[in-house]
DNA sequence: GATGAATGAGTATTCATTCAT
DNA sequence: CATGAATGAATACTCATTCAT
């Protein structure tokens, strides 16, 4: 970011354009996230946005930085210590449908459409580890011992598996649908369940 | 597509301009794929481009078609009668992996990013339908029954997850990776296996 | 329009578009009325003239509203009522030239050349109505009685006779030949004195 | 034009290609008069028609010759010589609106809009001369005397007001309404009866 | 700080014309 | 001679970004 807003008008500001941001980015996708439109949204002027953002991959920096924040936040209330794998999968569903329930399409746009100065999906990347991190646990947990190489590779097969089914749902407006979490709840447990 | 290439060179020239067009999609995305990009690659001119494809979305629409005929081919070589679910797993995973082995990314531009005047991921498109039903068929036969509404729902889950992976797995370039390909195997085996 | 203009600042280049696409029409034709072309003769870049004309449609669509209403008023101002034929002859050619002076070929390329949204020469355009209920009216007059159909036919072909006087004198540059003009006026007292 | 066709076939093929851009001009205007399209409207390829036509200006000047000496031949043929006003003026009109009936678009067009490489309304030109003449002669024949220079001016004024009149008859479709000929006749009556 | 007018490089597409077959 | 594939300059229009007010 340009500068950091001090004022509490200037941190709502920001605030009023990330929201908007994230929203056409969700609706519209890429190519419908354009600067000018998202200032019309939030409602500045398009000086505005650019007073506090030096281009446009800035402003989908922090609309990334953000949304992921709030999913890692989300799923790491659920721990799988002490949770049988099915009520553990259960939980963990839950909460990914939860993390996408606002913006769904956002996730998806934000990982396969948008560009990025830093890389996301890189394997380096902050939240790339805490991401895999929390998977490979939770596989390493339900295999009784410490993450180890195997661990982590089923971990990002679950992550991915999760994030398919999750990402071509809100495609379809399906994200909410019961049958589609309750398979994707067996589908979890199967795997978490059978030691190997 | 605007006209009909009549004599071997005009051919060959339409050929390129789909395998150039496929070459940047893969690569770089939607966001690349601008026709004058591609006439450079297909060392053709831009003139050329149009006396075949009326517009951008025909060139896309062309791709999509040979890539998904292309996919749906491979993998219905690989039928479930008579195979365990390991083997059938084992098999349809190895036949996921050929049809994204040349353009790895090519599969989810094309349903992500990509416009399209038929919608391909609409539950009523041709190839959409297809694809469907042959995971649905999967998991009945399995379940040793005709296929019924919960089977479409876990048909799709299972065709989702794969997605997932495997797309995911094509970003990273580690879509020859065994050990991945072997997670993803005893996914889809425990997922196939377990009755319901 | 795209966008009302409210700075004084974007006033003056509207009016400056306006101009420079009036000019080029006149001169040069619908052929030399390019979008870039009429940026460059107004000084402005091409993003401007986009900024408040949402395509070239609305911007031939502005220059001709702005002809059609100027000429209508012009001539508005010479009636039929009270003078002979010879004198309302003399008044109307003298102000038909007058609408022709600044830009002399803009009429007939609006009306001829230029595509338009609305149909300005449709017998039904608001345009069109006006103009021709102004002939036929003094047709009528001169036969002392309200407009009939008969009246309607003189109109329009007296309309069309002066046109075709006028627009090839605009494209001979002798709009303003003195011996074109009292042919002219004699051919429109000749037409109008003659009962029937 | 680039050569001259000597064998009866190459004859037809340049007659079939003149007519095909007679039509074109006719129905859409210069807009839709493209090279691509006339060829294939004629049947020919479009490599066939540069055989004949060096540049898509020589092809519209051999459409514009063919066209005004067909007028002029029309027209000839109907002498003022021992015809009443009104009786001239009656053959006259039939045989302009006979000019215009088979390409009802093609004279205005091929005056108004398009590009020349000799300058067909210029005063200069010898179908200009010719066209003037005729309607001087037939001016200065009801003045009992021979062409004056007031009488040039009389009759190019007659020549463009019948031009108005027809052509913008000719845009609407009405070019054969009874009502629309029989004021014309009136019009051209009345001009030339009145000594001055 | 905020505004929105202005900029111009970049993109899709057309069409007159050439030339290898 | 005829064909039609290939060319590329030109044109309409978009959108990230700057800067005067």
């Amino acid at each position: 970011m340009r500068k950091e807003p001090r004022q509490a008008r200037s941190r709502a500001t920001v605030e009023t354009i990330v929201q908007a941001g994230a929203r056409i980015l969700s609706d519209e996708g890429w190519a419908g996230f354009t600067t000018n439109r998202i200032a019309e949204l939030a409602g500045v002027s398009i000086g505005s946005l650019y007073q506090y953002f030096p281009d446009k991959l800035s402003l989908v920096d922090a609309i990334r930085h953000r949304h992921l924040d709030d999913s890692i936040t989300v799923m790491r209330e659920v721990r799988a210590d002490g949770l049988s794998p099915g009520k553990f999968a259960a939980e963990l569903v839950r909460a990914v449908v939860a993390a996408h329930s606002i913006y769904p399409g956002l996730h998806r746009v934000l990982l396969d459409e948008a560009p990025s100065s830093e890389a996301y999906r890189n394997p380096s990347s902050e939240f790339e580890i805490e991401y895999l991190s929390y998977y490979s646990n939770a596989v390493a947990t339900y295999r009784k011992r410490q993450p180890n190489e195997a661990d982590h590779v089923a971990g990002r097969v679950l992550s991915d598996a999760i994030d398919g089914v999750i990402h071509n749902a809100a495609r379809r407006g399906a994200i909410d649908d019961p049958a589609v979490q309750k398979e994707l709840v067996r589908l979890v447990t199967l795997y978490l369940g059978e030691p190997n």
